[in-house]
DNA sequence: CAAGTCAACTTGTTCTGACATTAAGACTTT
DNA sequence: AAAGTCTTAATGTCAGAACAAGTTGACTTG
């Protein structure tokens, strides 16, 4: 049978061929011409059905694969797992999540400051003793209703901000255009019970659950860029994720 | 300044070379030999230095990119970020990552039974009706304290199981016995706060806040094998992870 | 007929070679 | 002296080839 999957090579384009085939790939799993379970020809067949090289065909599986698309095995064969499989945690912002969503968040500044960091922001930051930072914190909210209470520490050598940029769009699309390229986050996921505060101000009940999520960022020359702490509600957000087995 | 990492390639050894450096690297990183923030030598010096090809080279480098230790920069170099990387996110039981870390967990089995399962079970695990799953609850206790209340359902034509064996073991010690190779997972991280149930087995106040995971694992042939929804003591566990941007 | 053997198939690893693209600094020119 | 240009160096992409190592099923042999 020949597994054509229908997908086409744009040789003048300027994405990566192994790009072109993953993303080719992705679209025949999620549009249902390619079904879970299902096999794949081998690598060898696929490649010269698409006149590339194994090396470029292999690759494009590899990202595949460690997206949890495609499951290989020596000897067998490559297989569909499953069209339904979760985008897995990106390294990108509330904002930027929700905007891509077709969401219309808004963002209340309800704090702003340009302060000496503490040692312990200091330390995460990895900053000489005397820098300065932004500190605030903000409301976000979807249709009118809040979400997460987000408070964050961010150097101040990148981008100049202030309350009105942050009410306008996310921290991290003018860090971007600041010229950061961000790279990677360390990030922790727990629980807590909403205090006073946290209550009022996500208008949820006092001592209902809530997701919390510290991250670091780092950019691609090694800066750690920002650290916050946010709080969402529990009824509205959670983390989904693929894990996929090295 | 010659960047010779002091680590050496066995070319008899099984483990395969790009797999070898990567160890290599990661341990000169963690042993302080490269320091964050230095500049690595170019992917084709390093390549000649230890008698590999530069794709080798590569695609050691890839990995440890991937997995947050090293940034590249088209142009410019690789530089090493940071050696408190935390380790990502693993396909792993709560179990192993427990005695991992040298704790002593127990395990007291709740409720135990083998039925069939319902439809969402079904659908889950992607079984024919009719099919019949082990169902049961765990309470997972270290040190005597309680941290995890755990309830799965697992497809029964891998490995037969009992109470006595999930009170002995973990479950996917149990599953790889018979035969499983874990692939792939899904998971939903969020948070609630105790009822009155879980707040007594989990030896917490009743409003107090836990952290819940709701997990599905794939193995190597695409099969579904398990799904479980489990509560943890918010004060005693979180998730730790780190993001890296493609 | 059952058990072991072997051949075919598929992914895994590694090499050599080439050219493209980006970034930074040195150089030249105005 | 400042601006733009060019060279250099590094990573990014791609090709073609070869052999290694599991898996599976067919075949042979006792």
């Amino acid at each position: 049978m020949a597994n054509n999957l229908g997908l086409s090579i744009d040789r003048s384009s300027p994405v990566p061929l192994y790009h072109q085939v993953v993303q080719g790939i992705e679209a025949a799993i999620h549009s249902g011409v390619l079904e879970p379970g299902s096999r794949l020809d081998n690598e060898i067949d696929l490649a010269a059905q698409l006149n590339l090289s194994r090396p470029t065909m292999r690759k494009a599986m590899d990202e595949l694969v460690r997206s949890g698309l495609l499951v290989r095995k020596r000897g067998v064969g490559t297989q569909v797992v499953s069209s339904q499989v979760r985008r897995p945690l990106e390294l990108s912002s509330l904002y930027d999540d929700l905007t891509n969503n077709g969401k219309k968040p808004t963002t209340e500044v309800l704090s702003f400051s340009h302060i000496e960091a503490d040692d312990a922001t200091l330390a995460i930051l990895q900053l000489p003793a005397g820098s300065k930072v932004y500190h605030f914190s903000r409301l976000r909210k979807v249709g009118g209703k809040p979400l997460a209470l987000m408070e964050n520490w961010v150097r101040d050598d990148i981008a100049s901000m202030d309350e009105a940029m942050l009410s306008a769009e996310g921290l991290y699309s003018i860090l971007r255009r600041g010229g950061v390229n961000f790279r990677l986050a360390t990030q922790r996921i727990g629980a807590v019970t909403a205090n006073e505060y946290q209550a009022s101000m996500l208008d949820a009940a006092e001592g209902s659950a809530l997701v919390t999520m510290e991250r670091t960022a780092v950019d691609d020359t090694g800066r750690h860029i920002e650290t916050g702490h946010h709080v969402y509600r529990a009824d509205s957000y959670s983390f989904e994720m693929t894990l996929v087995q090295r």
